[in-house]
DNA sequence: ACCTGAACACCGTTCAAGT
DNA sequence: ACCTGAACACCGTTCAAGT
């Protein structure tokens, strides 16, 4: 099955050749995500993306093996174009930074926590903040599989928080959720006793499990610390 | 829009009246199950789930008004089933034997991640494990709106470790999925420095992840007892 | 109150044919 | 190498009609 990522070159001879080598796939993504931002991840079919670029549906099939492949490209796209290294020395800003900018980059495009939680697509796109993660964690004491695990507590933490608040279809945020669905709720006391505010802070929520894992983090550094001084 | 829950029974006499209220729900419900389970998320069509019920696909609308209301009924019927309270007095233990249960489930039932991440299902199906995490870290010093943001915080880790771990269209798992991807990478050294183990335990990058938010937990906690004594 | 049949407006993808 | 047109095998949902 080929995986059609960069139209690889198979002539060595000529390869610039004047002709815009891979600048239709491009156009396509950027279509693709324009299509996404503006109506939705669900409104973004084959047929509708080759209607908006002015072609047949089955041309984008010489771009794209399929519309996963898409799919996976867009995301990789958009994540490309993130800055996540803040250069900071600190690693705590500096995970604060990174995944800062990951929530940053799924709010300004609400489709993308759907697509990276549904797709495999995580991990391949997802080498920007990995990197950073991993390096960042480097003076914390951890073992690198370790810290792989660390990365992939944060982006599943940072994705389903910006998945959470831009969901458009839902629309309720927490708040009102859980006191439209509570009434009927038998036997929780706790839940049906909640005060909560009348707007859902989801910064703030955010940043306060990012605070916690963080600090889970220094506890962990503190306890490899006093075991092997 | 009527929203089609329990069937209001508009007539106050004659409740039991002896006919099957409800039992077909419970068994479309039950055959939803089925089908997901064996077949996958994505084989659930109300076409599929007609003929596996041996009805036509509109005798389904009877029951539930929409797609997204039989899969919303679906997950919280599962989570419905499970005892996610172990009655533990130590509230690490308790939110252990919470998730775990969670995760346990979601493992049980491959499709269930997504059901709760795709659909805004989340907060009025999940009330079971909120009502549970909300009583175990009382004695924690908390107030009330951060330990529900505690909550969102475990349940997006959860699910998105229980998804990561059964999603069987991939069928790479994480040590895999770097290795595969990271040859094309560029620039990405920590990634590629990275030596994997063969298998990836799941279980054991889980109990990681909680671990460092409950330790998170107890540092807030001792933060704000040393704050007011 | 519950079920049926036909129809509508969509999907992703294959395949043979064009240039 | 790239694009087209027709077709296949699906979707969720509406609507009028049956009992």
């Amino acid at each position: 099955v080929a995986r059609a990522t960069a139209p690889s070159s198979k002539k060595s001879i000529d390869p610039p050749a004047g002709r815009r080598r891979g600048l239709s796939r491009d156009m396509l993504i950027a279509a693709a995500v324009k299509l996404i931002d503006q109506k939705g991840a669900e409104a973004l079919s084959m047929r509708a993306l080759a209607q908006a670029t002015g072609v047949t549906t089955m041309a984008l099939y010489n771009h794209f093996s399929s519309k996963r492949d898409l799919l996976s490209a867009v995301a990789q796209r958009l994540i490309e174009e993130t800055h996540f290294d803040g250069g900071h020395a600190d690693w705590r800003t500096q995970l604060r930074h990174c995944f800062g900018e990951l929530r940053g980059l799924c709010l300004r495009h609400p489709g993308l926590p759907g697509l990276l939680q549904q797709e495999g697509t995580t991990t391949g796109a997802a080498f920007g903040p990995m990197e950073v993660t991993l390096r960042a964690l480097e003076p914390v004491g951890m073992t690198a599989l370790e810290r792989v695990r660390v990365f992939y507590l944060l982006i599943g933490f940072t994705l389903s928080q910006a998945a959470y608040q831009s969901r458009p279809a839902v629309g309720l945020e927490p708040s009102e959720q859980i006191r439209t669905h509570r009434i009927a709720g038998r036997g929780f006391a706790a839940v049906e006793r909640l005060e909560l505010p009348q707007d859902w802070d989801f910064k703030e929520s955010f940043e306060f499990g990012l605070t916690l894992v963080l600090d889970g983090i220094e506890q962990n550094q503190r306890r490899s610390a006093s075991r092997d001084p």
